[in-house]
DNA sequence: CTTGATGATCTACACGTGTAAATCAAGCGT
DNA sequence: ACGCTTGATTTACACGTGTAGATCATCAAG
């Protein structure tokens, strides 16, 4: 189930809270993504029909919340990146970072205690 | 500039080795992509245009390479990964690698060889 | 029960992209 | 010089996507 860029901004706010009714929605998104009402119905309409949000209650004024986890979304969008530019290796793409984006030492020590955490874990 | 899917296959042909004429180029990809020659010789022209590849040579027969470096383009793909996914930090996105890829042994010992790498150089 | 408001759905349309056929142009063989 | 051959360019077309107006349906107020 492919996920448009439009649509995830509509999962994004999906995923920090929901459910949330059409109206919400609107609220946040319209201003923020300088989106028309109706734009921001079509999208959950298409993310409804494609069985990526839910939409509760008895016509009129439904209560909207996603089928798909965050997770599994940024795990299929990482995932198809590190694949298709860095044969998925993923040693590559943190090294293309390193070179690119001058890891902060804050990142490295983020990085460095979660290498430690999963050799501890993982064995 | 932006390149799309379809031609970023024909970039990395380009990358490997350069310059080639069409030929060639329909020689690899042709097959592997099942393209017929129109479609890569389309898409070898929308590169042109777009100021992603050159072709050098008087008509006829022009040897084609690539004006954007594979480094930079794999920086802008990764970039707008992390900042549209992961807010920009890197270590959150490495962590969702860890979780759904279950890194392999190799991978982590490279990581940590990355790091230890960063570390000493960079201070 | 009728009407107006509001929320859901349908229809629309331009643009990008993937895919390729049709056409154009230049060099080669005769 | 003249027509094939082949490589470049133009045109084409369907489909997805972003964007939104138009319409439909239902609830609340009178």
């Amino acid at each position: 189930m492919k996920i448009t860029d439009a649509e995830s901004l509509v999962m994004g706010v999906l995923w920090k809270k929901s459910p949330r009714t059409s109206e919400e929605l609107i609220q946040e998104l319209g201003p923020r993504e300088k989106w028309s009402e109706a734009t921001i119905r079509t999208l959950l309409g298409r993310l409804v029909k494609k069985g990526a949000v839910e939409a509760t209650g008895e016509s009129r004024r439904f209560l909207y919340r996603p089928l798909i986890e965050r997770s599994a979304y940024l795990h299929s969008e990482s995932e198809s990146l590190v694949d298709r530019l860095f044969g998925g290796e993923v040693a590559p793409m943190v090294a293309n970072f390193a070179r690119n984006r001058k890891l902060k030492p804050k990142d490295l020590k983020a990085l460095k205690a979660l290498i430690e955490d999963l050799e501890d874990g993982d064995g």
